[in-house]
DNA sequence: AATGAATGAGATTTCATTCAT
DNA sequence: TATGAATGAAATCTCATTCAT
């Protein structure tokens, strides 16, 4: 029933409607976000939203696969300067770039997540699940010795998701109790810290 | 010393409301569970939901208090049993306690928590996070090594946050990539794995 | 979803919304009548609709219902004084007995079916088909010289359905050619002359 | 004397569009049918549609007159063959050649009849009646004795309503009880029993 | 002339909350 | 106290029609 914008005009009016979701999500959340504000944050008619999106939910994955792409391309962007240092390092760095896209656009993502907007989009996630696997690859090819480590499934579930969890909540906290570098700092040593314990038990 | 009737009456009413809140957010989600299912599930018309709770919120308050309160009362339960075993064992069995706390009801705690309905109420898990610490001084008075542990706060924070979003986001999934024991171990081991090297990097 | 009246006041604003529901259609047609012009009319909010009927075809059926049940009652009352008559005085009145029918309430049940209200709504005038056939069979008593007709289904079908569309369509046209009662007495001769030729070819 | 490209092509979008509008009706519905499928059906863009045609309106009434055109020119083109013969064989031929015609282009015409598109427009339905009217001279002029006949425009008035209702009618039945033949032969049986006996009557 | 884009107006439906008994 | 009944307010979604190029 929608249309693909075939005019520069419509291309701009759908991109002003993402941008709206976002607005709207961060200030709202999902369930706050009615068509109407985002049609009024957009500056269209509710009607237009129909004319781009089949319904509402059909804006909210769009979002997502938007919030997806960019940490995809984020993560491939700095995966060469990754690869060669330390995994504390790769961690702590990856951990910063992480949260400077949370927060980018005042911090649309950053609230949008704590929104719950991207949960329960398990498949819009798939292609950030594929980046990290591939950070990790190439940088076990300057790291051999972790081919070493055991359970890496298991244990790269673990990390991702403590880790994507832990930054959220802590980023949404208006009065942290300690600072995000320690926070960085802390992820990063759990990380590199059962790396090294771990390869110091299997080598005995 | 027993109660008059009415508040014995009363009291199961209120609590049958609570018990149907459960069971239709668990179902439904947050959003989709609406005061008119909340009155059929508990038996009674739906004027009387607001003769125990001024407003749909306050239902979820209580819920979110009970839910609260019940992992406390876990965690005080199993603290004797937990202070003498290394800090690995610890994690393990707290693991395995929560998910089984998770599980009980049909499953009413997991499936309300992946809903969102406790997120947003920092305030009413602060008794979890009380138990947490008083669990965590008592077991190192009979590992006292552990005070030479730096950023133990922040630590703690990131280990907490870590282990139950991890869990949450695990025991939802359907076609899990591997099992429940396989994650416990991992996150025990984590924990386990940080301790020890962190312990042998100090020491040094 | 929707409850059932349990209190008499319940009855009547559920009445009086299927009250509502003829008047609009008949002044606005089926697709004009809007929710809210039934609300209005029936007094009541719009979400009061939903209380009773599922949506708004479900008031288009009970309003069906309604006709159909007051159709077959005219001709359950009426077969006695039919059935020793001939078949063209029978007709005849069976005509104008429906006419009344259509003209009650302001001619409510004709404007809503020259609306179309309705058409393609077969399950709803099966018991008049049943009261018709019982008004047959019990005429057939009478004159059992009836029952040499051939092809009395067919004939059967031909006729209901002439006189019904007919008598709509004559009694919506604000000016007709000529009076009803000669519609009546035509229609009644249509179904006699035949049944009179078709016993004399019979018979040869 | 070839018109211009231009208005020929006009023609053709006009063409397309009524086209359109008939497949769009006999799908969906007269409500059903929306000015943008109308559009899609037809190749053209929605605004276009409103270059022909001043509203949905306009293009309902087109397509009404089509039907209407179609038919008085089968008639007229059928005249000659039916003057000659019986009233009943006339009647039964006109059947056949009616539902022939309502079954053309997948039974568009039976179709959007049903949806009722053709109701509450006695006007466009002028020029079949004309025809229909000229039919009947003409056959009495090879059967004078039919000018005995009383009441010529009630029983004319009622076959042609009671033929064409009835038809519609069982032509839209998906189960019928019996077949079309039958039902043709009924129809012709009726209004041919009708003339003979009420010339035997009125002979006396 | 042709049309993609845009929308005002209004439709159906939902639901937390209040009313009245 | 208990609750069936009632509803205001607002949500999502639709569509004939107009605009702008």
């Amino acid at each position: 029933m929608t249309r693909n914008p075939k005019q520069e005009r419509a291309r701009l009016t759908k991109e002003s409607i993402v941008e709206a979701g976002f607005i709207a999500v961060a200030e709202k959340g999902v369930q706050g976000a009615t068509m109407r504000q985002i049609a009024d944050l957009a500056g269209v008619g509710v009607a237009s939203l129909y004319e781009y999106f089949s319904n509402k939910e059909a804006i909210f994955s769009v979002m997502s696969e938007r919030f997806s792409d960019e940490i995809t391309q984020m993560i491939k962007r700095i995966t060469p300067s990754l690869v060669r240092i330390s995994i504390t390092d790769a961690i702590y760095k990856l951990t910063v770039e992480l949260a400077n896209l949370l927060r980018t656009n005042d911090s649309r993502y950053l609230k949008c997540a704590t929104q719950g907007l991207f949960l329960n989009k398990p498949d819009e996630l798939q292609s950030v699940y594929k980046a990290l696997i591939e950070l990790f690859s190439q940088h076990t090819l300057y790291h051999p010795e972790h081919l070493q480590l055991k359970r890496m499934n298991t244990m790269a579930y673990i990390f991702i998701n403590s880790g994507v969890f832990t930054m959220l909540r802590f980023m949404s906290n208006p009065n942290p109790a300690f600072s995000f570098e320690e926070l960085a700092q802390g992820m990063a040593d759990m990380v590199g810290h059962y790396v090294s314990k771990e390869l110091e038990t299997t080598a005995q």
